[in-house]
DNA sequence: CTAGCGTCA
DNA sequence: GAAGTGACGCTAG
């Protein structure tokens, strides 16, 4: 095929996805996505004769490729030629090395992908580089990412927009935007390379985004039906609770109301005339009474209405975030599959929505039934929405944990003697221990909401926590908080120098970097505004840690993915990336082996050779297994059982 | 304290 | 009336 041949030898590919209403990813974004109807692909071999006049070169051409299944009983006449035709063009694409771009490039393998689910496995995506202006904008500028993709031309091109917009046809439109894609990445890889970001960026994003659009390809199954009952319990424990709240207020109000709720609360009960000596908080703007969590706590045990309102507004928190929202976004399908953004977080954190798989509650929520059946009158279930996850037939869900993993490297940057030591030689788990400490309990009586809090406590701490602020965490008075602000610096005295030190750089330079060279530019850091500033300072000392953290995780990410992209054996896909922690479907029968390859490969980052890291502390990884995202075990792997050759 | 997303008034 | 906003609550460190 001549077109086959004539990509396959152009000096470079400039991409874009098509949509059936005729717009392109260069577009300003839509706010549903229309279905994807074809791709356009500029091949460009004249890299010097283009004007923005004049945009495509003699040698230069263009091809659009549809994207549309023949449907089976049609297969064997005229289509399938284009179909597989297409197909071998996206092949070429995945495994070229002259350079392709395209903006927002994880649509586009997602897109691939899911196109081409039965004969195009995932792991063909593993060694792609595919190019990807939005990338690039982002690293360069992380806490500014551009909205679209006129907006990063705008502020990264040298010259004016080619031609205007008006009484131009589409097409041309297009094809200029595509020429002025391609100049655009060019542009930014030069920027990329003289701040230092290059490395960065070929290494490890746009490694990324093929571990992205993987991830957001797999069908992550869903006990529906589950989800949908505990819909209606919530839903009648909902109706129930407002029955309560209706009984103890002595009249009907709204519940999810907090003007109506103000009115019961402070003027028919006149709850804030019982408590003068607690202090009671006040909305922002208009000083009146407050309805939030903290008010109706302080109230709780002077009238039955605040606790009833505080688990009502529990429960409709769960039912519609993380239960009906969840259900919303299947659609009439059983399964979900999350987004993945990249270049949303400044530290270099992904995120994700529609379902936000990284805020689903960690703890189950326990709710009390009231049911009219003889014998038992009330019945505890508990709801979980992790529990709804659930591992296709013969596979299992892994998590692979980095445990503190910010703390550990706030041990290696500050080099604080006693931190190094806790994490060196250690006994226990460094929260359990600092909460046995100062709950004043053994070690084995610590619950994991005293760990949890212990946990706060410190992050809090170090990433400078003001006294009223810690003084609410900690549960003591604001002088306390204090004397253990000061006691707390005191021991980590390092950990303060690195404070200070990260501080004093980047007031110098301007921006802060992270151990693989993330960098975040803080304008603010030189703001006459003390509080502007101080806030400029915090966040440039939590970049540094946040984000060397972020580096770390996204390493080990690309590490397995490209581990099992080579194996002819291993299948294990990834569901989920919670920031420190990896979540894994597995075969049953690769569990352990899968298990000791991702821990090894895990803890092994202590030191990166290639890019000069050598952690002062070892990673430690735990791993766990289960048949639900809701419960999930501890497994305890033997140390050494088969030592991963480490690709990089 | 720092990062996010989703829901609501 | 619809769309935008800030507070809150969930997550992660």
């Amino acid at each position: 095929m001549q077109m086959l041949e004539k990509a396959g030898k152009a000096k470079a590919l400039v991409l874009t996805l098509v949509y059936q209403d005729g717009t392109t990813q260069l577009d300003p974004e839509q706010k549903l996505g229309p279905p994807v109807c074809g791709l356009l692909a500029l091949m460009k071999n004249d890299l010097d004769c283009s004007t923005p006049e004049d945009p495509l070169g003699p040698n230069d051409s263009l091809v659009y490729l549809k994207l549309e299944h023949t449907p089976a009983w049609a297969q064997q006449h005229a289509h399938t030629s284009q179909e597989h035709f297409t197909r071998d063009v996206l092949l070429q694409v995945l495994s070229r090395s002259q350079p392709v771009v395209c903006y927002k490039a994880k649509d586009f393998l997602r897109t691939a992908l899911q196109f081409y689910r039965r004969d195009l496995s995932w792991k063909r995506v593993a060694g792609c580089l595919i190019q990807d202006p939005q990338v690039s904008g982002w690293l360069l500028d992380p806490a500014n990412p551009s909205s679209c993709y006129q907006d990063l031309l705008n502020k990264h091109s040298k010259r004016p927009p080619t031609t205007s917009a008006l009484g131009v046809k589409k097409v041309s439109r297009v094809i200029s935007g595509l020429c002025s894609l391609f100049w655009l990445n060019m542009e930014l890889c030069s920027k990329l390379q003289s701040q230092g970001l290059w490395e960065l960026y070929s290494d490890m994003e746009l490694s990324m985004i093929s571990v992205l659009a993987a991830m957001e390809s797999h069908r992550i199954h869903v006990d529906k039906d589950a989800l949908k009952r505990t819909s209606d319990l919530l839903g009648t424990k909902m109706k129930q609770l407002e029955q309560e709240a209706h009984r103890a207020a002595g009249q009907m109000f709204l519940v999810t109301s907090n003007t109506q709720l103000r009115t019961v609360l402070f003027e028919k009960l006149c709850l804030h005339e019982r408590c003068e000596n607690k202090k009671l908080p006040k909305t922002v703007n208009k000083q009146q009474q407050s309805t939030s969590e903290a008010a109706l706590l302080q109230l709780q045990d002077l009238h039955p209405l605040p606790k009833i309102i505080l688990e009502y507004r529990q429960v409709h928190k769960i039912k519609s975030t993380f239960v009906d929202g969840i259900l919303s976004c299947m659609m009439s399908k059983n399964y979900i599959s999350s987004t993945w953004c990249q270049t949303s977080v400044v530290t270099g954190r992904i995120s994700a929505k529609h379902p936000n798989f990284q805020a689903l509650p960690r703890q189950p929520l326990q709710i009390t039934k009231k049911q009219y059946i003889q014998g038992k009158e009330e019945e505890v279930v508990t709801v979980h929405p992790r529990a709804m996850f659930i591992p296709q037939e013969g596979w299992t869900f892994l998590a692979a944990d980095f445990c503190q993993v910010e703390l550990r490297l706030l041990a290696h940057l500050s080099a604080d003697p006693e931190l190094l030591r806790i994490f060196t030689h250690p006994q226990a788990d460094v929260f359990t221990m600092l909460a046995s400490q100062w709950k004043g309990v053994s070690e084995v009586e610590v619950t994991s909401e005293d760990r949890e809090h212990a946990k706060r406590v410190v992050y809090s701490v170090v990433y400078g926590a003001g006294r009223e602020r810690l003084s609410g965490i900690l549960g003591v008075s604001g002088e306390q908080a204090s004397r253990f602000q000061d006691s707390f610096l005191q021991t980590y005295r390092e950990v303060q120098a690195f404070i200070q030190r990260t501080v004093q750089k980047c007031h110098n330079q301007g921006y802060v970097l992270s151990i693989m060279g993330r960098r975040r530019t803080l304008p603010n850091i030189n703001s006459p505004n003390w509080g502007v500033r101080m806030q400029a300072a915090r966040q440039a000392v939590n970049f540094v840690v946040q984000g060397s953290a972020a580096d770390l995780c996204k390493t080990a990410m690309i590490r397995i993915f490209n581990l099992v992209s080579s194996s002819g054996s291993l299948s294990a896909r990834l569901i989920a990336q919670l920031h420190d922690e990896l979540l894994y479907e597995v075969e049953d029968s690769q569990v352990e082996r899968f298990a000791a390859l991702v821990k090894s490969t895990m803890e092994s980052l202590q030191h990166i050779d290639h890019l000069g890291v050598h952690l002062k502390v070892p990673l430690k990884v735990a791993v766990s297994s289960g048949k639900s995202w809701g419960s999930m075990s501890e497994l305890h792997i033997p140390p050494s059982l088969s030592p991963p050759s480490p690709l990089h």
